[in-house]
DNA sequence: ATGGTTTTTACTGCGTC
DNA sequence: GACGCGGTAAAAACCAT
């Protein structure tokens, strides 16, 4: 990682419909607009999120301001009034931030006097419908900020719809099965995302699913471990030849080099070098590997880059490779 | 918590353009 | 002399126990 200025992290920017809404939101007055450090262009302080972001490049240059803008998102005129934040002061403590009815168990009137049978069967039978709804409602909002995530972080990744589909799916399994308290809304869809793009077999690095989330890696790690668990969801070790493509045509590379990687990985994977290495270092390697073969030119450095993978293992596997390969041959 | 394995970081030496 | 590459040692991260 090399993020360890938390104050200067890119981020991707959000989508456009999300800006839009926005910046009509937002009451244009006092801005503070300098040049991003970045790449020129402009910044504007707001952002409506609590922070100070440039407009071309997504440099964050300042968070945890005080976010002022109303709950969520919306869509017009009639949502927007609803979800601004007026009413009675909130708490996270409670799944519905106590803003619902609740229904005293005493079978009191507001007097103190007991309640005649009928009145308290009727009471019974509100209590009832009344904590359906509301687990209900509560359920339908969590979802709804969960499958925006998805949308937010698969675009960012640049994963299929079958993915978001399947990641989407992920977390309404999860939800059902409750196993949302005591974790974050972010870091399960986070999770989902990941499993369902190693599910689909376009897998992205733990490393490039942090750095689209809000949440940090050892907490999507453990919330992955824990939903594959609970879920029962059977996910392999991610084959190293599906990162190939990516890392192939970030390179620029031949197709001819990129069908010698898969061979090198194949070979490797038959005489069982590969287990317990990274699958991203093995792909990495063999890509490298097969630049060489194929007399392009690349860099172990390049390669290092797009793959995001140190040099040095780089050269230790693709030794391996080779040495795989030859193997092979002789026997 | 611990120990074993893998990956990363940092540094050095070698050959080539 | 900068660049690409190789190797090494030590630190850090990761994993199973």
């Amino acid at each position: 990682m090399k993020d360890t200025d938390t104050r200067t992290r890119t981020r991707p920017r959000p989508a456009a419909s999300e800006r839009e809404n926005e910046s009509e939101t937002e009451t244009t007055d006092e801005r503070d607009v300098l040049d991003c450090p970045e790449c020129g262009g402009k910044i504007v302080a707001d952002s409506g999120h609590g922070e100070t972001v440039c407009s071309d490049c997504g440099l964050v240059v300042a968070e945890n301001e005080i976010d002022r803008g109303p709950e969520w998102r919306a869509f017009d005129s009639r949502e927007k009034s609803q979800k601004s934040r007026v009413g009675a002061p909130t708490t996270k403590m409670m799944h519905d931030k106590g803003l619902s009815t609740n229904i005293d168990w005493r079978d009191k009137d507001a007097y103190g006097r007991s309640l005649g049978s009928r009145q308290r069967a009727k009471m019974q039978r509100l209590r009832k419908w009344n904590e359906r709804f509301r687990t209900r409602d509560s359920k339908d909002r969590n979802l709804k900020q969960a499958l925006g995530e998805i949308d937010r972080m698969a675009s960012a990744l640049g994963l299929p719809e079958t993915v978001r589909e399947t990641a989407s799916v992920i977390y309404r399994r999860a939800l059902d099965e409750n196993l949302l308290p005591g974790r974050s809304i972010e870091g399960v869809s986070t999770s989902a995302v990941y499993a369902a793009a190693r599910q689909a077999g376009v897998p992205r690095s733990l490393d490039e699913i942090t750095d689209v989330s809000r949440v940090e890696k050892s907490e999507i790690a453990r919330t992955y471990r824990y939903v594959v668990r609970e879920l029962g969801l059977e996910i392999q070790p991610a084959d190293p030849e599906s990162y190939v493509p990516r890392f192939a045509s970030a390179l620029d590379v031949s197709d001819e080099a990129e069908g010698r990687a898969r061979q090198l990985l194949r070979n490797a994977k038959e005489q069982g070098v590969h287990s317990g290495k990274s699958p991203v270092g093995l792909a990495a390697a063999a890509v490298y590997a097969a630049a060489l073969l194929t007399n392009e030119k690349t860099t172990q450095a390049a390669v290092s880059e797009v793959a995001d993978i140190s040099e040095v293992t780089i050269r230790n596997r693709y030794h391996e490779l080779l040495e795989a390969e030859q193997d092979l041959q002789l026997a």
